[in-house]
RNA sequence: GGCGGUAUAGCCAAGUGGUAAGGCAGAGGUCUGCAAAACCUUCAUCACCGGUUCAAAUCCGGUUACCGCCUCCA
């Protein structure tokens, strides 16, 4: 049974998919007129890591996210650039493909653009203005945000503190064409040249909002299962994606709403943001770090915690996945010397932690949890690997067990069973001829040069193992 | 001003009533020709004050500090 943080609530709840063994999830994706920052890759690896989870439960899970890719912020990038806003957005989804993958985030079953969407955001848009929603004015159409009830249940925030509040921020201009400053843009005329399809309102594009709501009830239904992003999204976007949607719908737009924390960066431990110039992307970031600690260091950080993005704590990252990846080349090497059969006390061991295991991950994803259970089987897997006799049933199930318990955070190990090549092979085995006549200057100069090629050897009771540095 | 979140050892970080998981770093030890890897041992009373309780890091009240949202942002 798994719980969920349900945003909405406040509370943990136990979750109850709308089918039985499937789960649909929406998240909101990013805007691509740039290369994803890390705190998009954290939001991206947290509900990426949730969905691995979701799947290795057995869940079927319909993950769609969706790109943004004509905004304020794509047409003024695409002027700057010289180049069409539908140009500026292959190169950015593109990029976004490749970064993802390189930080071992599954494809999502879907991801809609905003852009191939017109025809059914300008219906909804419609259907809300008939239904008294929703009003244009002067070209643009704006949503009637009091008459939404419950307005502002997802953020807990009061509409008349929200009004004063936006009073303060506002763009007269604007303002002067709502009937209250609350009210959201659901579509934006446009009067010069720029991007824009032709409407019962008039020429013009659609709002930010407005795209989720569509793509989501479109892709998934009326209601979903699980809503998330990033929490500076709940407020006003998630809130006013609810309005939108149930306004429409008059159903329950999401029943669990998920919301990863962010990312920090810097001594001041400030939020990174595009806004405050102060953003790394992935892009640059993989150039100097190994990818797959990146995807380590956020999966394995509870996902409603912040992170801070630092030197020390990557270092850090990068000693545990070590730490784990020893662990099973160790394991891995005693495979060549295993007798027949399985070892009772190991296999209760497995079982005894693909418990722990899960109950710490059905309890909100707990990753912290989960991966102590991880470094514990690694544990185990480092005493068992230096028995005196290991059984091949049980190793293979231990290494298996492993690689589906780290599977979950987006982790792979593999097999070492490279050729290392007749030279290399060539100098170990002189090595230990050397050793044999305790010429023990030769057999170190023989390892310290492989060291510097980056092989690291290690004398076991089995023989000499090797790893790549 | 409104809303929300944090505060646990040198660092990262679990833990919502029963006497502090785990990891990194550090110290000591075992194994080894020496290493490496690994294993073993060791290392905190939980921001502060007050209260409830047989019992609180965990509940209640208050204080302080930091952070986020309320405007584009994962």
């Amino acid at each position: 049974m798994i719980s969920i943080y349900n945003t909405l609530t406040n509370q943990k709840e136990v979750f109850k998919p709308l089918v039985p063994e499937q789960v649909s999830m929406y998240v909101c994706g990013p805007t691509v007129y740039n290369y994803i920052h890390i705190g998009n890759a954290r939001s991206a690896i947290a509900f990426d890591t949730i969905r691995r989870y979701f799947e290795y439960r057995q869940f079927k899970v319909n993950y769609v996210s969706n790109f943004t890719d004509v905004d304020d912020k794509m047409i003024k990038a695409a002027k700057e650039n010289h180049i069409t806003v539908q140009q500026l957005a292959d190169k950015f989804i593109a990029a976004f493909m490749e970064d993802t993958k390189a930080l071992a985030i599954e494809p999502a079953t879907k991801n809609p653009k905003a852009t191939e969407n017109i025809a059914d955001i300008i219906q909804f848009i419609s259907s809300l203005i008939a239904k008294g929603y929703a009003y244009e004015s002067d070209g643009d159409v704006y949503f009637r945000t009091r008459k939404s009830p419950d307005y502002g249940k997802l953020s807990d925030q009061n509409i008349d503190e929200l009004e004063q509040g936006a009073s303060q921020h506002v763009d007269t201009e604007e303002t002067a064409r709502k009937e209250d400053v609350i009210d959201f843009a659901l579509w934006k005329s446009v009067r010069n040249d720029e991007l824009s399809w032709e409407s019962p309102f008039g020429k013009g594009r659609p709002g930010w909002h407005i795209e989720c709501s569509v793509m989501a009830t479109k892709y998934l239904g009326p209601t979903i299962d699980i809503h998330g992003g990033g929490q500076d999204l709940m407020f006003p976007h998630h809130e006013n994606e609810i309005a939108q949607s149930e306004a429409e719908t008059g159903q329950k737009f999401a029943n669990y709403w998920m919301h990863n924390g962010f990312v920090t960066i810097g001594e001041d431990d400030e939020k990174m943001s595009k806004s405050l110039g102060n953003f790394v992307t992935v892009h640059d970031m993989i150039k100097e770090v190994d990818p797959q600690v990146v995807r380590f260091f956020m999966a394995t950080t509870h996902y409603r915690h912040p992170i801070q993005y630092s030197q020390t704590n990557i270092e850090e990252a990068t000693n545990n996945l070590n730490k784990l990846k020893t662990a099973f080349d160790n394991l891995n090497y005693r495979l060549k010397d295993a007798v027949v059969g399985s070892n009772q006390e190991v296999e209760a061991q497995i079982t005894e932690s693909l418990a722990k295991f899960e109950s710490a991950m059905d309890e909100d994803f707990n990753a912290q949890n989960g991966i102590a259970v991880v470094y514990d089987m690694a544990k185990k897997m480092n005493v068992y690997s230096e028995a005196g006799q290991v059984e091949l049933d049980s190793i293979n199930h231990l290494l298996e067990t492993f690689k589906n318990m780290t599977a979950v955070f987006g982790l792979s190990f593999d097999q070492a069973t490279e050729d290392l090549g007749a030279r290399v092979e060539e100098l170990i085995a002189q090595r230990l001829e050397a050793k044999k006549q305790k010429d023990f200057q030769k057999s170190d100069d023989i390892r310290d040069q492989l060291a510097a090629e980056g092989i690291i050897l290690e004398d076991t009771p089995q023989g000499t193992r090797w790893r790549k540095d």
